[in-house]
Order: structure tokens, then sequence, then C-alpha cells
DNA sequence: GTCTATAAGGCGATAGAC
DNA sequence: GTCTATCGCCTTATAGAC
């Protein structure tokens, strides 16, 4: 599980070129939005010309492209890897925190890629938007079926709704973008922490099941 | 609590006519985004001409810097219209509860202003964001109270992070924005379940405290 | 492969007619 | 109050020198 095959000394060469271009502009992307990030910004934090970049990408739009989909690639792979590494028979819980370790470590720490797609994708261009769809449904697939199986097995109490429930669980995922910062609490911790919250609750008494509203 | 001071049949008049403007940029950076609306596209949709915004407005950022701040002052305000108009001495359960429908129904329904602040705050002009970010700490401050009022009168659990179940909370309500559509559950169902979530759990086995990791 | 130069159009903003 | 017209700048993208 452990990706030592790239060694990121000094580069050169086109290809690497073309890595550079991708690594500067899924931050600038994440940071500053696709509309706010002028293809100049990108070069000059290069120490190139925005001239240049058409060397190795034939559009702004194909630029991002590449970046959302090795974006939402990379959560699958790090949610997918953490959870096969799991003992055959574990608990819905211990899969769903897996799960959400690999989210988090995705979106966090290699996160470049996966939070320009999260931030910028209500705002991209619909040609754009349902080529990535594609790749995310994929995706959420996994969750529907753990969730699911859950419920089956009797681990998450049958009154739950899903959907919502895996959108909450996702979303919470999702902005905890906006409030990390390396050093303070690990990725680690803090998906056992908001597992938690999502499994055992925060409330002190233990409770019965609560009837459904409506 | 009711707001029956504004009649919106046929307006006429500036002052009517800065608030169309205000309402259609306002549904327009929320969907586009800030940097992807150009003010050309926010004038047709009022059958005005780019130039003529400038007699309301100074500038773009004049626009969504009064966007944003309506913007968080109305969740502000309907999450303290929904938790004063409780009995006095509710539990925290209850307070939590008809904060997050207030806080989901100016997301959700009276919602481009809102979610304006949510989808473009990163992607802003620092200035902006830090006049911003003052009556946003005012609105989290509110939070950060009932919570650890909660926590103290032991309706929440010891060993429970109360920073990073506010952060969590407030992510998972504002994503909701994400997937919400109208028509299928209403505000108030969504914020029960959500709230069910993070108080009750989803597990089926009553448990213990779980201990704390690290 | 990267540069310079530039095309072609979009942008926010202003001035003055009406 | 809104229009037309336009300024000056920035944007994506292209062409050709090196």
């Amino acid at each position: 599980m452990k990706t030592a095959t790239k060694t990121p000394r000094k580069l050169s060469g086109a290809k690497k070129t073309r890595e550079h271009i991708l690594n500067v502009s899924a931050k600038l992307f994440s940071k500053r939005g696709y509309n706010g990030t002028p293809l100049r910004d990108i070069a000059a934090a290069l120490n190139m010309k925005a001239g240049s970049l058409y060397y190795h990408f034939d559009s702004k739009e194909q630029l991002i492209l590449e970046i959302l989909t090795i974006g939402t690639e990379n959560i699958y792979e790090s949610v997918v890897g953490r959870v096969k590494d799991l003992p055959e028979k574990s608990s819905s819980r211990s899969i769903l925190l897996a799960a959400a370790k690999g989210h988090l470590e995705a979106l966090l720490e290699k996160g470049d890629y996966t939070s320009t797609g999260i931030r910028n994708y209500g705002q991209l261009p619909k040609p754009i938007q349902s080529k990535v769809l594609l790749v995310r449904d994929k995706y959420e697939d996994l969750w529907r079926g753990w969730l699911s199986e859950a419920k089956e097995k009797g681990e998450i109490r049958p009154d739950v709704d899903l959907k919502v429930l895996r959108l909450t669980i996702l979303g919470a995922l999702n902005r905890t973008l906006e409030w990390y910062r390396k050093g303070d609490l690990s990725v680690e911790q803090i998906a056992e922490m908001q597992l938690a919250f999502f499994w055992d609750g925060v409330a002190k008494a233990v409770k019965k099941t609560p009837k459904k509203p409506g």
C-alpha cells in the first residue's frame, strides 16, 4: 500500500513537466477556484510562460478534467485500499471506519486533486461535470453497499434512512477540508471521532430506538 | 418572527431594483460562482445592461459583500429565532435540533444568499473574506455555547471533542446544499434525521462509553 | 520545450446622452 | 435610472522564432 514508486527528486523531461503542471494547477484550482485561476498564474508558479502550457495540454478545460479524474480515483483507491486491508469478516463499523480514514486521507493529505473536485464541481462547465459524475457515482456505490450491508446484518438500526445517512457522512467528511489544519489532529484521529459521532452518537444516556419523524 | 413587512408584488423604484439585483446576483453567484458570473449575465437576467448596475452598486465586490453579509445574518437570525421559541428549560438536544432546523431552513429555503457564502467563501478576495469572518464567528459562538453547555449538563459525554463535533455538525448541515432537492424530504425531516445521527448514533446495540483514541 | 508576440474576445468600470 | 459607447486590462489560445 505504499507509493514508493515515484521518487520525487529533481524532475526533468516532458512527462515530468506535465506532472508538475498538474500538481501546481490542482493546488491553485483548489485554493482560488477554476475561474479564479488564470493560466498565467499557473505558469508563473512554475517559472514558465502561459503559452508554454499548451505544449502539454490542449486547453484549460482538459487540464481540470484530468485533475478531477485523478482526484476522484485517488479517493476511490485510498478507500478501497484501506478496506481490503481489513480481515475478511470485519464488522460494518470497522469497514466504515476504514473507509472514512481512506476518504479523509486522500482528501486532506494527497489533497489538491481531490479538493479541487469538491470545491469546484458545481461551478464547472456542464460537459466536464457529467464526465466526472460517472466516477463519483461509482465511488458512492461503495458506500451504498457497505451501509445497506450493515443494515441487513443488523448493525445499523432498521429505522435509519440510509440515503440521508450516506449523504450526511460524506458531507461531513468532505467539509473537513474547510477546517483541517496540519499538525493538529491527525487524519486518523479525526476519522475515528467523526465515525464515532455517527455510530455511537454523543449523548450520554443509553437511548431507546427513537421513533420515526412524520 | 414573521416577515410580513415586504409585500413582494410587482416592484418599482430604485430601492426595489436594488433588491432585485441582489436576488438575481445571489442566485447566479451561488450557482456559477463569483468569478464565474460576469456582471453582464446578472444584468441580462434583469433585462438590463451591465453598466446600469453601477447606478445601484459601486463595484462587483460590494455586491457580493452585501450578499454574503445578508446570508450570514439570515442564518443567524433563523437559528436564533427557532431557539428562542423553545420553552425556557429545554434540553440541549431540543436546542440543537431547533438550531439545526433553523440553519437548514435558512440554507435551503431562503437559500441563495446563504449558499453563496458557503460555496464561494474560500475563493473570494481576502478583504471580503475577513469582513465576512466576523459575522460568521459570531454565529459559530452560538454553537460553541450550546455544545459546552450540553457537556456541562452531562447531556453530552465528557470524552467528546466539542470542536470537532461542532465542525462536523456544521459541515454536514452545510453540505446538505449539494444534495437537497425540493419536494422530497422536508427541511425539518432532514434536520431531525441528521441530529439523531449525531445524538443517538445509528448503531443498533446499546454501547458503552468508547475509549479515547490515541 | 519554452520563448515572444499577438490575436480575438471577455471583463469590470466609467462618461455622457436621454 | 437606464441606455450606448468605450476605455484599459485581462483572458484563453495560437504562430513562429529559438
